[in-house]
DNA sequence: TATATATCGGACTGAGACAGTCCTATATGG
DNA sequence: CCATATAGGACTGTCTCAGTCCGATATATA
């Protein structure tokens, strides 16, 4: 479980896309490459412009694109974007839970949480992107070699556990 | 978003004032302590008992207990308990998705959820204590500083990202 | 200016998960 | 035998999710 939501699934399959992509290009081109709805495809990618993750563009010719290169944004902006701020519980955000005063788990969770959102702020839009051996060709060595390596994503991973 | 299920976060108080009490109790008094709905809260407790983290005692003098100390039992475990394997996605798990070969986002999603599980897999029961000054000092100072410190929640946080 | 092509965004809907309750069966202690 | 517990399946109302539809608005081109 803490399973993200279909809509933010597609979400990232169309931002990982049109990272990929550098020009403009139209839901209905994106839709036919993802597999996502057109429709869907369409609402989701408003809720990324509105976050400022993509930028539309109106009228003929018209289509998304990122504002920014694909490395330099991060998962948990976003699962944000999409979904609303991370919180694991209710009582992560302020004066949703009743018993806030009383309950000595709050915390914790907070703490718990905080660990989810650094895991998801260190992998970046680029990390997603599919590792496949043709794709690693084409490109630097450098490059290559990250994908590999399942690139910053190792950094995620503390020691086991005591 | 990504967020526990209620049934999970009362699954989570229940196991945690277990812990602090060592004796069988019953789902009666756990209701009264937790405040969560007597129904409710036996269901869930049946479900920690399938999993092994509580044992059941039928009968007059019945009730609940840990089957460990509840510094021994990680987190992961309990959620896992009451909501089924961790998986952030559908694709983490085999076969679930349509696209499995095509899809190059799904190795990632491995190490994100993996990055997840560890993170919670570092939590134990015992850090979700109450970190109420008054219980600190009825106990030893060093399980005191720990809990000044939250434990070993620290370790769940790698550095900022590059 | 007319027209074709796009996105914008609110309204609507069916399906399914979630939270919670109820009832009966079963086990234990006195 | 009886009071007290848990076991667990069935059932229900509510809410969110996933997806669609449609009219409004913006842009490029002829």
């Amino acid at each position: 479980m803490l399973r993200i939501s279909k809509l933010t699934d597609y979400g990232i399959l169309l931002a990982v896309e049109l990272g990929e992509l550098q020009e403009p290009t139209s839901v209905r081109a994106l839709s036919l490459r993802t597999g996502v709805p057109q429709a869907t495809a369409s609402k989701v990618l408003q809720s990324l412009a509105r976050a400022g993750i993509a930028r539309s563009r109106r009228g003929a010719t018209g289509g998304y694109c990122l504002t920014r290169p694909s490395r330099e944004i991060p998962m948990l902006e976003v699962l944000t974007a999409l979904e609303g701020p991370l919180a694991v519980t209710d009582c992560v955000e302020e004066g949703a839970c009743e018993h806030e005063e009383g309950c000595g788990t709050r915390v914790s969770w907070q703490r718990v949480n905080e660990a989810v959102a650094r895991a998801l702020a260190n992998v970046s839009l680029a990390d997603m992107a599919p590792p496949t051996p043709l794709v690693a060709l084409t490109r630097s060595a450098a490059h290559a070699a990250r994908l590999r390596q399942g690139a910053d994503l190792s950094l995620l991973a503390p020691a086991e556990h005591a």
